[in-house]
DNA sequence: ATGATGTGATTACAGATGTAGACAACGAAG
DNA sequence: CTTCGTTGTCTACATCTGTAATCACATCAT
């Protein structure tokens, strides 16, 4: 693979979101979760979270019988490892060059666009005090 | 597949981008950017061009034999697709949050951000006007 | 003890992806 | 005409992904 990073797929995230808002799930918690979500059978929850746990993306520490799932990643830092995959690929690694396209193509509503500008302008201001 | 707006993977961008550098290339060119680019085998490269042809991305006009590969999507297009993909599973469709997200843990340099927000405060204006 | 249950592990399988060797057809060179 | 290099197609194969059935073990109720 070219993007070895260990980044999580989409079915993957699914599941991670899923930890990430409450903390430690039993399986069955997280199977019901995803059966409602996304309507997966319990098989295939519980494989992801082998899957995930092989990865050391989460724990499953094993309390008499039942196990308690709970993320090793945090939300933030997967983000943002895509996202720089991401930015690489397709952007060359520019933000800027990826939001100019989005505006170009009217991808951003303007209400995107106003909260994106106030966001800005606080880090312009920091910069500055 | 979760994502099956047709995206191209890892490996398809590199060879798109070939394409989108220079129009028209005969598939020996296209090998040997690609074996440049990425050391790849004359048979990597002519397999992702007959992938991306049935995926409907390249055209291979065959003109006595030898074929002329171009790109039949732009750049742009596929870009706003993966972008639309990726910020909808990472940051739930939100810029703004994707930007905080990089800020907080300064994974974009000052140069970019003044960038941004040129290109923002541009927008801003415009609106006005 | 015995069978119904809940729980995680193992196995399975099709389609996607990265990577490339083998093969066929055609035109150029001798 | 034979040979060879060029060009594109087919076949191959390991790994990854999505999705799930089946299995094995512990536990609870009868």
């Amino acid at each position: 693979m070219s993007s070895q990073n260990a980044n999580l797929t989409a079915a993957e995230w699914d599941v991670m979101e899923c930890l990430w808002e409450s903390a430690p799930l039993s399986g069955r918690e997280v199977t019901e979760k995803m059966k409602a979500k996304c309507g997966w059978s319990r098989s295939t929850t519980l494989t992801l979270l082998s899957r995930l746990e092989a990865k050391g993306a989460v724990s499953g520490d094993a309390a008499e019988g039942k196990k308690a799932f709970r993320p090793l990643i945090l939300r933030e830092d997967a983000a943002l490892q895509e996202t720089e995959d991401f930015l690489g690929r397709v952007y060359k690694g520019s933000l800027h060059l990826m939001v100019s396209a989005m505006t170009r193509r009217q991808s951003l509503s303007q209400k995107e666009i106003d909260e994106l500008y106030a966001l800005l302008k606080g880090l312009e201001a920091d910069q500055d005090a």
